[in-house]
DNA sequence: TTAGGGTTAG
């Protein structure tokens, strides 16, 4: 009897490993048939590793028909472990609609469903779900059981209902460290980040912050795009004996990328590698982008190649191809693209969006429509309004306009204010007038309250001589009260950010920088610089007065400080918050060649590196 | 059994 017994558990843990070999249905489906004639099927033990394997693989909807056809009245066990793996599938709604086949089905329930039940609504960002699970476990007794409570917070906390999640917070007598955490993501989920801060540090010292509540508060600043505040609280955090690691690390990057703080971002690199924090899919993805968008797409390219094979997810190769796109490199792009499909990884929507952005950078408009036209049936994506930004971007810059217009048009989805602001900036490059005015107007209508509707619309009746209709809408603009972002550039110099806002001298070194300018100013003329006034569509009287605003563009005066405190040869990088002007990028490519620098600027949307008199951007922007 | 992260069109 015992040799029997030993041979049948040998013969089932045989079976399971080669179930953990499984990597297609085919495979699984033997192993399952195997099972099933074994006689498997009547031991738990045996059931529960096949359903596990399946919930942490991609056969989760397999493990549902399994559980649903094959077992004889699951316990409430087997019930939690498959409510509990299909919370956190690709397709969490299975988890409630298992939930609804329990309670009509003889399992007795108990409060450990719940907790699992909440992360299946995290997961969908479901309120509706939240409110009736907890009445439902109101109504069974399990309103004071803590991961419940817990779990309704957190639920609260994603679907961006902070009052329902503090309400409940206020009722714990005790709250425990993730009852804090959870209450505070709340707040910074719906951008309430005075809130959050006041209760992160409320937290009670014997509660000990761990790494969770520093990166709760952190990535919260991130998310409300308040980039500098996040980094001050990554510092706080290192000086009080709470170790990053590696989330808290990629909230930090998220910070730098978005600053374009390549020195801060190197830092944390090294801190990775000296901590022996492994760079795993997430963390990769969070360094590329901070090198692509500090600048730096050698160092990103460098990231992307240690990665290993394995860890070379879909999100890794898009954060790779959509800095070649911003940098302007759109074969390297395509090139990249295709490299990943060969590897067998499938592109995501985000990934195609990356691509069609590369495609439209780059001018390769064959490419990027080929890309579009057959995305939903080789990709299986379907178009969004990002794709379609992409498109009418594309056909705009490249000087089709009425095919981009006539995609707006038919297009399934109501155009927004991003897909009209690119046609209209297509509009004054191809100087076409009619249709400009017209989308000038449909914008001014629709963000009213934004500065750059209003410039951008009076630009457009200047192009077309009509003064009067650029004064009026400048009027209309003032009168509202709406001003417009001045331009602005950065430079960071030895750890310091110096400011340059256009015509503003507040500069301790200001005096020295217009005279440097002058100086650079004199050399560029002397070899055959003529300003490039178009951008500048101002109702100014003449050609002096647009001269002179021109030479104070904060971008200018940036290079100017970057040429008088750095050593010859060094890389000039400079960041502006607006799209740099046709006279600007003239100079910059002039500047690159007679001081003979290597200039890199970002501006609002995308790179470019000057070297020796060019742009890698070819002039098309 | 409960809490934190990355890639997206102007």
């Amino acid at each position: 009897m015992s040799l029997t017994l030993t041979s049948s558990s040998l013969a089932l843990e045989q079976t399971l490993s080669c179930l953990h070999k499984c990597s297609k249905e085919v495979e699984l489906k033997q192993v399952h048939a195997h099972m099933l004639k074994s006689g498997f099927f009547h031991d738990p033990y045996a059931i529960t590793k096949f359903l596990s394997f399946c919930l942490s693989s991609t056969f989760s909807s397999y493990a549902q028909d399994v559980f649903l056809n094959d077992l004889d009245r699951p316990d409430t066990f087997l019930w939690n472990l498959m409510i509990k793996g299909l919370s956190s599938s690709d397709q969490p709604e299975t988890s409630l609609l298992l939930y609804h086949r329990m309670l009509s089905s003889s399992a007795p329930h108990n409060p450990y469903t719940f907790p699992f039940l909440l992360k299946a609504c995290s997961n969908l960002s479901a309120f509706q779900e939240t409110t009736q699970i907890h009445a439902h476990l109101t109504k069974l007794g399990y309103a004071n059981d803590v991961y419940s409570v817990n779990s309704l917070i957190n639920s609260y906390a994603v679907t961006g209902h902070f009052n329902h999640a503090r309400l409940l917070f206020d009722r714990i007598q005790e709250p425990d460290l993730v009852s804090w955490n959870s209450v505070i993501k709340g707040y910074a989920k719906a951008g309430e980040m005075d809130t959050a801060l006041t209760l992160f540090r409320t937290i009670p010292q014997e509660k000990k912050k761990n790494a969770i509540s520093w990166t709760t508060i952190i990535s919260g600043y991130v998310q409300a795009g308040m980039n500098k505040e996040a980094l001050q609280l990554f510092h706080e955090m290192q000086n009080s004996n709470v170790p990053p690691d590696k989330v808290s690390l990629a909230s930090a990057l998220s910070a730098c990328a978005q600053l374009g703080a390549l020195e801060q971002g190197r830092w944390i690199h090294s801190y990775a590698d000296k901590a022996r924090i492994s760079i795993d899919s997430v963390l990769a993805c969070a360094l590329i982008d901070m090198y692509a968008k500090c600048g730096d797409m050698e160092e990103a390219l460098g990231v992307f190649k240690d990665v290993k094979k394995k860890t070379k997810s879909v999100q890794v190769w898009t954060a790779l191809i959509s800095g070649y796109a911003y940098h302007g490199l759109g074969g390297e792009a395509i090139r990249r693209f295709t490299e990943m499909q060969k590897t067998g990884v499938k592109p995501n929507g985000i990934t195609l969006t990356a691509v069609l952005t590369a495609c439209s950078y780059t001018g390769l408009v064959e490419e990027g429509k080929s890309v579009f036209y057959t995305m939903e049936r080789d990709y299986n994506v379907k178009p969004t309004i990002e794709h379609y930004g992409c498109m009418v971007d594309l056909l705009g810059r490249a000087g089709l306009l009425d095919e981009a217009n006539r995609l707006v048009q038919k297009m399934p989805m109501k155009a927004n204010a991003v897909i009209w602001g690119s046609l209209l900036k297509a509009c004054q490059i191809h100087r076409n007038i009619e249709l400009g005015e017209r989308i000038g107007e449909i914008l001014i209508g629709m963000d009213p309250n934004h500065g750059g509707r209003y410039v951008h619309t009076a630009n457009i009746h200047a192009m077309g001589g009509k003064w009067d209709k650029a004064a009026e809408t400048r009027r209309l603009m003032k009168n509202k009260g709406v001003v417009k972002v001045p331009g602005c550039s950065t430079i960071s110099l030895e750890g310091t950010t110096h400011e340059f806002v256009a015509g503003d001298g507040s500069h301790a070194e200001i005096e020295i920088i217009r005279s440097k300018w002058r100086t650079v100013r004199r050399r560029l003329e002397e070899n055959g610089y003529v300003p490039e006034l178009e951008d500048l569509l101002l109702d100014l009287a003449d050609d002096e007065e647009r001269e002179a605003i021109v030479h104070q563009h904060s971008e200018k005066l940036a290079v100017a400080y970057g040429l008088m405190k750095t050593k010859p040869g060094t890389t000039i990088r400079v960041m502006k918050n607006l799209r740099v002007c046709k006279d600007c990028h003239k100079v910059m490519k002039l500047v690159s060649k007679i001081y003979k620098r290597d200039i890199v600027m970002r501006d609002r949307t995308r790179f470019h590196r000057f070297r020796d008199g060019k742009c890698t951007c070819g002039d098309y922007w």
